[in-house]
DNA sequence: CTGTTAGCGCTTTCAA
DNA sequence: TTGAAAGCGCTAACAG
């Protein structure tokens, strides 16, 4: 019904509850200073208008600020972001914040656009996933708080929460070795993403510790979405001497690894026993019920949103104070969660 | 670096140029009616200054407009709706718009307050997943178009996209039952939900057709998460005539019966074979591989995200035109993939 | 307790 | 081609 051909003002409001503007405008400011029955009348007016402030012109005065908190995370589809993002959403909507959501799909350019646009539109602060470890637009501006979540650039000073990449991975690489696992594969995004780096240099290091090499051939790393991973994985059980576990570094490659194996298990080539098992970086619905052991590190997405959210809203509301220490950097635990044959 | 004490505005840039303010904004408008010089100056002492116009001010004059499109969806985690605000993202990107993510998490005030904010921020227009079928506060006010999708409130009217839910469903119930199967169970949310009554509607029909009823014992809605969907499947299996086939309307019903039943398989207590087959409205990751066969009724959130968003961009850029049509209703396909022992 | 004035940053209109 | 003035909707600061 009713589509409003002038939207309504202040003034409208006023005019009709017989007041100023100004009542208007403190009556909906809490009522500091106003009469209850004014209020009431001006109350009125607003619900049987159907008027509602334009927030962007109140964010135009000095002082207001926008309640907008721009976040750009690398792909909204796949579940460890939206549940990111969901974190995030929970946090600010406490402070009566809303997020202002942006995908980069791994385009630094798209990155950088998205980054200004939300500058444009005077968001309070910044929650990213950074798709890129070149950060000249990173460095170059920010006039507000910014968070980097998942994954730090080197040469930004911002704060961050991350999680326990390499720790996490070694550990996770390290009950496979220490099962008598030797041969074993490892699927990863691009190299040159904070995560996949971090993740492998764990992988690397479980070995290391145990006098262990690792064979290049074994690692596939570039897969950005379950296809490829699929295909990465299906040529490490090619292999003459195909690796008996695989270490996924993220949750796309696990996927799609486990679809490959899927696929042959379907075709009668080999049975579920001559299969590899699995070691996945990210836990994913149920990874318990596959035909091959899943053995998962888990974390939790959604308390990292959070905590990139806390982080961001301390220093919007927490005043000069939390400005005034250092950045702050935050590791997340993972939990190793072991399954076997 | 430099985090500006005070925000630049077009002043500042000017001044840096050394002309006045209306010429940078023509140059940032795009140059229309000014030197090709003195257009170069001003873009570098915008790239200087690091300048970026503010949109809130902008978008204050008449005729100008936001360029962001709300977006209230239930729930951002569940796969089904973050890949259906994925299509959205994207195609409003095409436009040069972003969107404003809110989450409802099927609370009618919560979506309510959202629709409020996301007004006084003065979105273009709002593309919602509705929480309720009271829809007083959908039927109140917007005085920007407004898309449903997913589901559609009666006595509301707009421009909407759905699924094929009750022939989708009906057509899987359907295959279930000409498989041979008597006794299948079903699982959904909440039954006042949209989409949950049209697949219920399609599970009886495929039964009525076919002059079989429906046991009503064998009936559970209300399940809204994974959690509650494997306790409510759990109480189908423990029926003295538990179900050979079960019906799940949604992901985190089937996803939540499969856990169940992975967990009885665990327990060792009885053998899949002796589990019910799966058919479940929306693919999942890997249902392919679980051990007992599921069904699933695939569609496409990613497309019904972008459908939602042209149906609302056709608005706002159609011109008078498309707004003069009435409203447009979209039903999309969707496809069983039938899965057997 | 209430109203008036002024100005946030931008761009449309009109004048130079 | 450029600039000056005016005003979008709102609210601090200052009257009254």
């Amino acid at each position: 019904m009713g589509r409003a051909e002038r939207r309504l003002t202040v003034k409208d409001v006023a005019e009709a509850a017989g007041v100023s503007p100004m009542t208007v405008s403190r009556t909906l400011a809490g009522g500091q200073n106003v009469r209850p029955d004014v209020q009431e009348r001006v109350r009125a007016a607003v619900r049987e208008l159907g008027y509602h402030r334009n927030e962007n012109a109140r964010s135009l005065r000095p002082g207001q600020s926008s309640g907008l908190v721009g976040v750009a995370i690398t792909n909204i589809s796949n579940p460890y972001y939206s549940t990111f993002a969901l974190g995030v959403e929970e946090e600010a909507a406490l402070t009566g914040r809303r997020i202002l959501l942006g995908n980069t799909g791994e385009d630094p350019e798209r990155e950088d656009q998205l980054l200004r646009d939300f500058l444009g539109r005077r968001v309070e602060g910044l929650i990213i996933v950074p798709t890129t470890t070149t950060a000249d637009h990173l460095r170059g501006a920010p006039d507000v708080p910014l968070v980097l979540a998942s994954r730090v650039v080197p040469g930004v000073e911002a704060d961050h929460v991350v999680l326990a990449d390499c720790a996490g991975a070694e550990e996770g690489t390290g009950a496979l070795l220490d099962a008598g696992h030797r041969r074993i594969g490892f699927l990863g995004n691009l190299p040159g993403i904070f995560t996949s780096s971090r993740r492998l240099r764990g992988f690397e290091r479980a070995h290391e510790l145990r006098g262990l090499s690792v064979d290049p051939a074994l690692i596939s790393t570039g897969q950005q979405d379950t296809e490829t991973a699929a295909v990465a994985m299906g040529r490490l059980l090619a292999l003459a001497d195909p690796p008996t576990a695989v270490f996924c570094a993220n949750n796309r490659n696990a996927i799609g690894a486990m679809a490959e194996i899927g696929r042959i298990l379907a075709s009668g080539e080999r049975t579920a026993a001559e299969m590899p098992e699995l070691m996945s970086f990210d836990d994913f619905e149920l990874s318990e019920l596959m035909p091959v052991p899943v053995s998962v590190i888990r974390h939790d997405a959604r308390e990292m949103g959070r905590r990139a959210a806390r982080l961001l809203l301390d220093r919007l509301d927490g005043g000069g104070d939390s400005a005034s220490h250092g950045y702050r950097s935050i590791e997340l635990p993972v939990e190793v969660v072991r399954r076997t044959r």
